[in-house]
DNA sequence: CGATTTCTATACCAGTCAGTATAGAATGAG
DNA sequence: CTCATTCTATACTGACTGGTATAGAAATCG
């Protein structure tokens, strides 16, 4: 029960181990058993980076964070990028599944709505950084992060094509008019999504963020 | 001549010469003149922490771009922290110069259009590098660069005050509705303006952020 | 001409970065 | 039990960080 699913977790979790094992044996670990839970190590690694993002965290932060020394995250994760890859899988799967679901939204004006409020509310959860993950790794930054803005930013880029293929089924649907300009439209609300993303990070009080989705959604051309 | 402009030149950036030297002396240095144009050494220390930030930028990859060598630019320029905060006055003056144009648009539509072409505008010109310097400078990043984080973001909140304040006059003016949330609405155009600088640096291309705007405009509550 | 001043260039500083070698400790298999 | 495996802890590596000491070169002043 709990130790199959951790063990499986384990397994799961070292990258060289053939994924036919996963299924075939749900072998035990032979050795010593690792001493932390890497899905709360994970987690705890989340917040350091979503709070001072890639470059701006240090190795001695995250092992500091995650109660673990310095070999055991080599070990457990690899290294910091791939590390960092994974807090973003768990970011995306965790605090944007509104994303996903705002898309099922019956109209357009609808996905607007939830991806604004989802927004919102993703921010005035007080236990959580402020800003934006994605955001935060998106900009400009040293040479050594590089690679981790080009994946952040290829991730949103698939993020606004789902925006695009929504609206255009909604022009379809005959939800909005024959004549939106799709591409500005995506690029509009998306633009709102981020410029909230940067005011949550930068302090913004959520009153001052309320007003602007407020605005925002009284603003919105489909009904 | 040259000569005599390149001497005050000189003092003005002195900072512990008192300023009356500017005007009743415009005396001339004693010992061995600086061999490189502090102006232009600044244009390129901004370009540098334009495109990569402030703790994206290295001491190295600055004295390269600036041409000159680290004590020089300590001797010139106090430490990178200084060496920054002129940048960023330098950026204010040449690059946002637009935002205080904007102000005087006679009505609150004006005024948005004007910040909204003028961002665009200024994505366009090929040869500055792309995004905006205090979008980036005002994420979270590492405990070294909070001071910078913080002089960034208080710098964004005093242009979100002028744009309530001409938001209010507006008001009074009959020129927006008396009901109109004013705090919301200016949330509303600075997140319009941070997600078109945050997707101008992500590569965004100009006719897609020319198709934000225009959807933009199309939205905007007032005449 | 010295004398003085202020520049530039080299070479260095301590601290931090990401990453790792090594050794000891704890487990399961036989 | 012994052996093999895999964990943890300490201590280290080379490279890079921002910043500086020192010495020599180039200018002006008297």
């Amino acid at each position: 029960m709990r130790k199959g699913r951790k063990a499986l977790d384990f397994w799961v979790h070292q990258h060289y181990v053939p994924v036919i094992m996963e299924i075939t044996a749900c072998a035990v670990a032979k050795g010593r058993p690792r001493e932390f839970d890497t899905d709360s190590a994970l987690t705890a690694a989340l917040r350091v980076f979503w709070s001072k993002g890639y470059e701006g965290a240090s190795l001695s932060d995250l092992t500091e964070a995650m109660g673990i020394t310095r070999p055991s995250l080599y070990a457990a994760f690899g290294n910091k990028e791939a590390l960092f890859r994974k807090t973003l899988d768990l970011y995306q799967r965790e605090k944007l599944d509104y994303m996903g679901k705002a898309l099922d939204a019956p109209t357009a004006r609808g996905v607007a709505e939830r991806l604004l409020i989802g927004a919102l509310e993703m921010q005035m959860s007080s236990c959580d950084p402020k800003g934006c993950m994605g955001v935060i790794n998106s900009v400009a930054c040293g040479a050594e992060a590089e690679s981790i803005r080009a994946e952040v930013l290829k991730r949103g880029a698939t993020v606004k094509q789902g925006l695009i293929d929504r609206f255009e089924r909604a022009k379809d649907e005959g939800d909005l008019p024959a004549d939106t300009d799709v591409i500005g439209l995506t690029a509009y609300l998306t633009a709102l999504l981020q410029g909230i993303a940067l005011q949550a990070g930068g302090g913004t009080s959520c009153a001052d963020l309320q007003a602007l989705i407020d605005t925002s959604l009284a603003c919105w051309p489909s009904k």
